[in-house]
DNA sequence: ATGAAAGCGCTAACAG
DNA sequence: CTGTTAGCGCTTTCAT
């Protein structure tokens, strides 16, 4: 069977090499490839060439980490997700990462993915966080974390990004607005007994969207019926009584933190028999895009992520250069009317 | 507005600081700290105690990239798919994502991703692959790439997967067997006429698949029509045209060389009122979930790609430990059935 | 227009 | 047991 071998030691091209190559100095090598401040007088034109051939036939790439030590830029930003196993089967995942990677090219940074494990401890992550490698982090904040305030506490820039942190500038989106804008839309639609899916954890969206709700609610005159999910999204018994109730008792649309725990509860009505929106309307808020047939399209509140977290880096860098960073960026969303209500 | 300001320049706390702090020399403090060869014996033990306080108060962090360039390990390895960019929301890419965090979480490494970019050209992304700042690579490789070539060239370790490339190591799964797994199952169930659904492009994979699965059902005596897709998953118009053909003709059973592939087909064979698996049994390759209502089981051969991917950082450490790699790592695939055929 | 020196933070090798 | 020396590859001074 062929096998393969480590070529011994990987001996890169150094920047020594090309000097002496071409016959100059480091420096002038170093002048002569980089684009310095006074590249254009310090080196002559037949030097450059020279120089540049050289870097050319040896394949001479420059060493970011002695770069990076020599000035205090690595020019790598790091992502985190506070919550858990960074999982990029979950479409929002996915779609910030979608995010950082486009800005990440805008900005020619390059980007390192930390997850989180529960076996990990505090220390052994805050440590690789804060080891010099990044420049900064672009987080996905845990409320009540001891990860949080150690974060906080250090030196390391940190832009977040979803839930808005009171200790570092964050990129969120308009959960306030966005609440509001589906409690008009299903007033207006004639709706007056709502039921309201929030999450039991203190994320701090899902509290933002609930509040919103609840006052949007009440102002319009509607009832609203408050529940929290379980873990997996799947109905609680007491949500699935809350159905079974008569007609006239029963909500006539369900409105849900997030799109996720929206295609839970259409999955459900479709197997107890209930129409949407017919029977229930049903509202999502995110704007993720699921595959699911028939073709269903979800009333919701399209939240854009990717930007949220291009946005993210383009911050982070600015406070990197030391400018003035706003507190809170917040990126307005949008009603997408679906099928569902 | 409340804004943000980084506040100047971020001051490390280095290791000739914990010294000071402790009364002792940069190098007494470093070998307290970390441990080194003769850690035991090399300092003393109130010594040792009066550098760790010193470390734990200051909140010292030892910087990597320092030690990377002092020692030539980063402990950071990259992910390039050189296909494009890299989207988090495609399952396969996710799996593989998943697989590499697990990895990398098991041997310490951190994870750099490198998405690449129509207007990227190759000599940038190379000149970033090749800066040092990760140790080595794991690279879905593209058939005829020029970016391909260039790093085989370079001394960067690189280990590929899902396509073997005869340059470097690759762990791959068993695409042979499986095609060969799925024409048995179809004969065994009676087909004798089978569309399969190939790539245009030569992504070793596909190849491999569809030469596999011709081979195996000639043996059987089955007759297979040879389709390719056209970008996006849609059916060709030939497709289309091989299935309204007159049930006598029509091939019973469809072959896709991936799952994504197959759902389309699926949607396909629900519009025009064909009936699967009863007038056309549906098969597809990868074993990618997809939730789709009403709910089906996509019979498939799956391949465990976050092991790959696990697999391939394995592979990747063993070779920048220089030790002997195997050329090729073939993980085993298994069929699915589900009541699609 | 070019070269020399210094130092980023760390550690492996020798002294003492 | 501890301190000194040297150097990873690069770039920002300053001197020629």
């Amino acid at each position: 069977m062929s096998i393969h071998k480590n070529s011994g030691k990987r001996q890169r091209v150094t920047l020594q090499a090309v000097a002496d190559f071409a016959g100059v100095n480091r420096v002038t090598a170093a002048v002569a490839l980089g684009q310095s401040p006074q590249g254009g007088t310090r080196v002559s034109d037949t030097t450059r060439q020279r120089v540049l051939a050289a870097a050319q036939q040896l394949g001479y790439a420059p060493n970011a980490m002695a770069r990076a030590l020599r000035g205090d830029r690595t020019n790598i930003i790091g992502y985190y997700a506070g919550y858990e196993l960074l999982d990029a089967h979950i479409p929002f995942v996915a779609a910030i990462l979608e995010g950082l990677q486009q800005s990440c090219r805008t900005y020619r940074q390059d980007l390192m993915l930390f997850g989180s494990f529960a076996r990990d401890t505090v220390d052994s992550i805050y440590a690789t966080l804060t080891s010099g490698k990044i420049d900064g982090l672009v987080l996905l904040p845990t409320p009540r974390s001891p990860m949080m305030d150690r974060l906080f506490d250090s030196h390391l820039p940190v832009v977040a990004v979803a839930n808005a942190h009171p200790a570092v500038p964050s990129v969120i989106v308009d959960d306030v607005g966005g609440s509001t804008l589906i409690a008009h839309y299903l007033a207006q639609q004639g709706h007056r007994r709502i039921l309201y899916r929030s999450h039991e954890d203190y994320r701090v969206s899902a509290v933002f969207r609930r509040d919103a709700f609840l006052a949007a609610a009440a102002a319009l005159g509607m009832t609203v019926t408050l529940t929290y999910e379980v873990p997996g999204h799947a109905l609680s018994p007491q949500e699935i009584a809350i159905l079974q109730a008569p007609a006239a008792q029963r909500p006539t649309a369900a409105v849900c933190w997030m799109d996720l725990n929206a295609y839970c509860l259409l999955d459900h009505c479709e197997q107890i028999g209930l129409r949407v929106p017919e029977d229930l309307a049903i509202v999502g808020f995110d704007g993720i895009q699921q595959r699911i047939k028939p073709a269903r399209v979800l009333t919701t509140v399209r939240a854009p992520w990717a930007d949220v977290a291009a946005r993210a880096v383009q911050c982070l860098l600015a406070l990197l250069d030391g400018e003035e960073t706003p507190q809170a960026i917040m990126l307005p969303v949008e009603l997408v009317i679906g099928d569902t209500a």
